[in-house]
DNA sequence: TCTGGGGTCCTAGGACCC
DNA sequence: TCTGGGGTCCTAGGACCC
């Protein structure tokens, strides 16, 4: 049978909520993201600011030069996920097979549902003008037989529209499309495959899977098959996570080593807070430190027995800072960071067990507290300085509440 | 102009074992 | 006295995505 892939991406979502919940920014230049004052980058534009050369991911400085008489707005995340859910459950009224791919984003398995739809196209057209008569948001639409093509022709018909590519034509639509639009294909690739003389997915096509192989090994062969407008392998739901991680970037570079600790002790307890959340036990704990000059540095540590407590993970990425930091450069990002989550219960140490018993009752006590009266009002005593918790000094809106 | 935070996947070298 | 080949785990770094 036929597969029949849409995928439904919303249109400059962040900023089209912000613009229903304040009809008065409708048609201006918004942007969504950080404090233009402080560091850090734009979440999302409206189609007026982009005008300006605004986009998604730039420093949040350089939008502010583009675009100074731009509205600048935080952005509300608890708002964004309430429509993302309205809109998740209108996918789930039209196939039982939805993926949420991110926030605003979605690929919907139509195959098989022709009876239903009258076609997979006429379905997927009255798909978005349900989302827009029920949410007023608009967003667009691809639809193939391909996650892929799907995903960039539901870019290519942005804003507010739909694009069907026919079966059999996939790779002729993707041909003339510059390599960029393929997902995969960053700032690094592209100008590598263009000094290669390889401009667009066509000539990506023509250079073949043995020469792409050669030259770029298995991400070759990944782009040669996705050249042909097919998906790799069938896409699989990502129940549980492969990584839990927090990091923060300061507002000013700092040289203090207790501080680094207390943000680190913060950090710890927040994913060992998500960690016991989703019932898992980390066999690997990471540090990450980014320097003043944007230099990025991690250190890994694997434990002899998974954990999920703040102590365990503090203790050994207060190790690793030891190890990897002299003190001689500042300290722009710090980040903590588990992996190799395993399920279950590990205690092979007997000893340990009785006390690991206490500890896990006053964890899941904190975490009660914390549930009540939010993140903060329990802190590991060495993120604690004169009574104050020490928080990051930005993102503080951000950070553990929910 | 100066670069967030949360992730995934891949590569590559070295240790270690058989 | 010189030194294989395969497999797995650990660690570091980097590209990329939303």
């Amino acid at each position: 049978m036929l597969r029949q892939i849409l995928h439904v991406d919303m249109d400059a979502f962040f900023v089209s909520v912000e613009e229903l919940e304040d009809p008065s920014l409708k048609g201006k230049a918004v942007i969504v993201g950080a404090d233009p004052d402080g560091r850090g980058v734009v979440a999302a534009a409206s189609y007026e600011a982009r005008k300006f050369g605004v986009h998604s991911a730039m420093p949040i400085g350089i939008a502010r030069k583009l675009c100074p008489h731009a509205i600048f707005l935080r952005g509300r995340h608890s708002k964004y996920g309430e429509y993302s859910r309205k809109i998740h459950r209108i996918f789930e009224e039209f196939t039982p097979v939805v993926e949420m791919v991110s926030i605003d984003e979605a690929y919907l398995d139509f195959t098989g549902c022709e009876r239903l739809h009258g076609s997979a196209f006429r379905g997927a057209d009255r798909l978005a003008r349900i989302i827009k008569e029920r949410t007023d948001l608009n967003c667009s639409i691809g639809l193939s037989t391909s996650h892929l093509v799907s995903k960039i022709a539901s870019d290519q018909a942005k804003p507010h529209g739909l694009l069907y590519v026919l079966p059999g034509c996939e790779a002729k639509f993707l041909a003339p499309l510059p390599i960029r639009r393929m997902p995969g294909i960053g700032k690094v690739t592209e100008p590598e495959l263009r000094s290669l003389g390889i401009t667009t997915i066509g000539d990506l096509h023509l250079m073949g899977r043995e020469k792409l192989r050669l030259r770029f090994g298995k991400f070759g062969e990944w782009l040669y098959t996705k050249s042909c407008g097919r998906d790799i392998e069938a896409y699989q739901y990502e129940e549980e996570p492969k990584s839990i991680s927090h990091e923060t970037t300061y507002d000013t570079d700092i040289d203090n080593f207790e501080e680094v600790e207390r943000t680190l002790s913060y950090l710890a307890q927040l994913v060992a807070r998500r960690l016991r959340d989703h019932g898992l036990f980390a066999r690997t704990v990471g540090l990450k430190l980014r320097f003043a000059p944007f230099k990025t540095h991690t250190r890994d540590i694997s434990l002899d027995e998974p954990t999920n407590l703040d102590s365990v993970i503090f203790a050994n990425v207060v190790r690793l800072l030891e190890n990897a930091w002299n003190g001689r450069q500042k300290i722009r990002l710090v980040g903590v960071r588990t992996s190799n989550l395993e399920r279950g219960v590990f205690q092979r140490n007997l000893m340990d067990a009785a006390q690991h018993e206490k500890l896990d009752k006053a964890l899941q006590a904190a975490d009660k507290v914390r549930q009540k009266f939010g993140f903060d009002a329990v802190q590991l005593a060495r993120s604690v300085e004169s009574g104050k918790p020490a928080k990051p000094r930005k993102h503080r809106e951000f950070l553990g509440r929910e």
